[in-house]
DNA sequence: GTTTTACTTGCGAGTTTATTGCACTTATGG
DNA sequence: CCATAAGTGCAATAAACTCGCAAGTAAAAC
């Protein structure tokens, strides 16, 4: 009984929000889901290439466009003139993103919530989302000699 | 005595950081003074036209980079694919950006320094900077019916 | 006030990120 | 297996932004 789950192949998410499970669109939810950090398409493009899947740039924006659209992925911008994107189930929580090495690491468990509400009360603003990043160096590149 | 201050120049704040006062620097800099909100490239060429300063996006470009190097202004990034830019010697603040109409309102007095501090504590991470932005539907555009 | 010089700008070319139309291909349901 | 709607490749296009270089100008030196 070694080996039952093979390794799933991302085909029901996919077809769960009505979307064909191509070659491209499965490594991709793939490399989503075993990525610690928001992946931008010129990584995505690079990623498929390695598996043997050459796509053209526009079909992979177009896919990431589609999973932020149907709900799949939710996209990021870090202050670099470009679009990053993570799944979406995973739980509400922001980034440190190292202006040295570029590393990005996940934080949760800011109470932003509270803040929202203030801001809705005394701004009469209705908040549906947001985005905190904090910028700086990581631990490895405060150890480096430079 | 009236209209002793007629109205300056900005002469002083350009060749404070070194910078040569040229006619776009000193129009950009009063409407960086007199703006309520972070402006774009876009928004500082249509401006500069409409004062019969025809000025090409390069120079623009460069404008706001030299300024925001000589600590002049800041740049942020408000998920929309391009920077703004606002006076640096503002006190630190966020930004509320209606997805509907576009609007941007400065909220201030949100106290992310407790969170940075217990982010350099706990992740090791020495955070030099953030970005905290709120999107959601401002007062005006909830009371349109749409 | 004129000259000098370093700083600025305009222009053109080029890069990166991203979008779109259209013909061709493929996943999916029957 | 077939039909068809969905997806993809390719080429064109667009917006934001950068860079080199020649020409222009602000500021300082005379
Ligand atoms: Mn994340
Ligand atoms: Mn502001
Ligand atoms: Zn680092
Ligand atoms: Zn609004």
């Amino acid at each position: 009984m070694v080996n039952v789950k093979i390794q799933h192949d991302c085909k029901d998410e996919l077809n769960g929000v009505e979307l064909r499970a191509t070659p491209a669109r499965i490594a991709l939810m793939h490399l989503l889901e075993t990525t610690d950090r928001p992946v931008d398409v010129q990584t995505m493009i690079s990623f498929l290439e390695k598996k043997g899947i050459q796509a053209d740039p526009a079909t992979v924006f177009r896919i990431v466009n589609m999973f932020t659209e149907k709900g799949l992925t939710k996209q990021i911008q870090l202050q670099e003139g470009k679009s990053r994107y993570e799944l979406a189930a995973q739980n509400d929580h922001h980034h440190l993103v190292c202006t040295k090495c570029g590393d990005i690491q996940d934080i949760s468990d800011c109470n932003i919530e509270v803040l929202e509400k203030e801001i809705s009360l005394k701004k009469k603003f209705r908040v549906t989302s947001h985005s905190l990043e904090f910028f700086g160096i990581c631990n490895d590149c405060q150890k480096k000699t430079s």
